[in-house]
DNA sequence: AACTATTTATAAGA
DNA sequence: TTCTTATAAATAGTT
């Protein structure tokens, strides 16, 4: 549209080029705009210049419509564009699925940690209470479970050391002494209680 | 450009402005792409129709151009900044991390849900009984609170009921039975009362 | 920044 | 939807 037929290709005289960028910047632009109006379309324009200069319009705010755009790119498989992003659009399907399932588990704990606890009715309390309650008592359990087995492994261990003693015994003194510094059984028995329970 | 001057505004004839669009769209989607030829600039253009469909052109990577408008426009630190990180990139980071934290989560769960006690230690078991305990606590009352809270109510309500009845009693059967049928505020305060627990 | 000859885009019609 | 065509709009080259 002019004086003459355009020749696709970058214009290499740099003054001419940059009144061509002007010109046909603020076409582009206005067109964008009159897109938007006329056919109630949402459009994202960003255009930078060779010199990095940044230049945009939107017919709503520009984040929301790259939002929107992800969504779309990323969720399902819109677009006259094909790409190979399979991948990536499928993970980014995953990270939301995740990132909601997270959210419901961070609110569970939360409540199972005391806060938040007024956001909760009747019923949830009360279904709170018993799970609480159930695993308190499974706690404690568990707890006496763990001392029964801790207490019944150091009783093994008295017994054997008390087996290793008697079979020493025979000996004399000296050989004893000659073995081992003496006491050393109870000091590896108290050894042995104060180092179980951590 | 065309037989007849066109008026900025939205068309309202739904299959004209289809048309409309369709068209002014590939000439957009066009004009942006010479823009870039000619004169060497960056562009992306998205564009959503009306019913939610994307189109969209970009120079290079429309990520990278986002990324480069979010730069510009909110100035972070400028400069020539090379991304060789691509989106999806990042993404998966983000899924990795949040995936790590959702497991811990989980399992901290499990464990307040009375699951895989056995694989905690003893210290590990007494802090949760003690969490449990205090949460515990922290349930009943906040069931006291709204327990008290609905009773209040009620009572609000009966005292209003209560009044009502005092300002009817004055009438005589004959209008009473004309207002309603018998007995109607003592079902519908039973009504009430039944309710309001849930 | 304006002008204008031409090309290009597109509204309406088929 | 696609094509045709008359006409409006954009713009290349010029001043």
């Amino acid at each position: 549209m002019g004086r003459g037929r355009v020749v696709l290709e970058r214009i290499e005289n740099k003054i001419n080029r940059q009144v061509t960028f002007s010109k046909r910047r603020s076409g582009l632009l206005k067109k964008a705009f009159e897109l938007c109006v006329l056919c109630d379309a949402e459009v994202a324009l960003i255009i930078f210049s060779s010199r990095g200069k940044l230049f945009q319009y939107s017919s709503t705010d520009v984040n929301k419509i790259i939002e929107r755009y992800r969504q779309c790119r990323y969720n399902k498989s819109q677009a006259g564009n094909s790409f190979g992003q399979n991948e990536s659009q499928n993970m980014y399907q995953d990270y939301l699925k995740l990132k909601t399932k997270y959210e419901s588990l961070d609110r569970k704990q939360r409540h199972f940690s005391g806060e938040e606890l007024e956001e909760l009715n009747l019923r949830e309390l009360q279904s709170l209470e018993e799970r609480l309650d159930l695993t308190l008592t499974q706690a404690r359990q568990q707890q006496m479970k763990k001392l029964l087995a801790r207490a019944e492994e150091l009783r093994e261990k008295v017994h054997n050391l008390e087996e290793l003693n008697k079979a020493l015994e025979p000996k004399t003194i000296d050989e004893l002494s000659n073995l081992v510094p003496q006491n050393t059984n109870r000091i590896q028995l108290h050894a042995i209680q104060a180092n179980h329970f951590e």
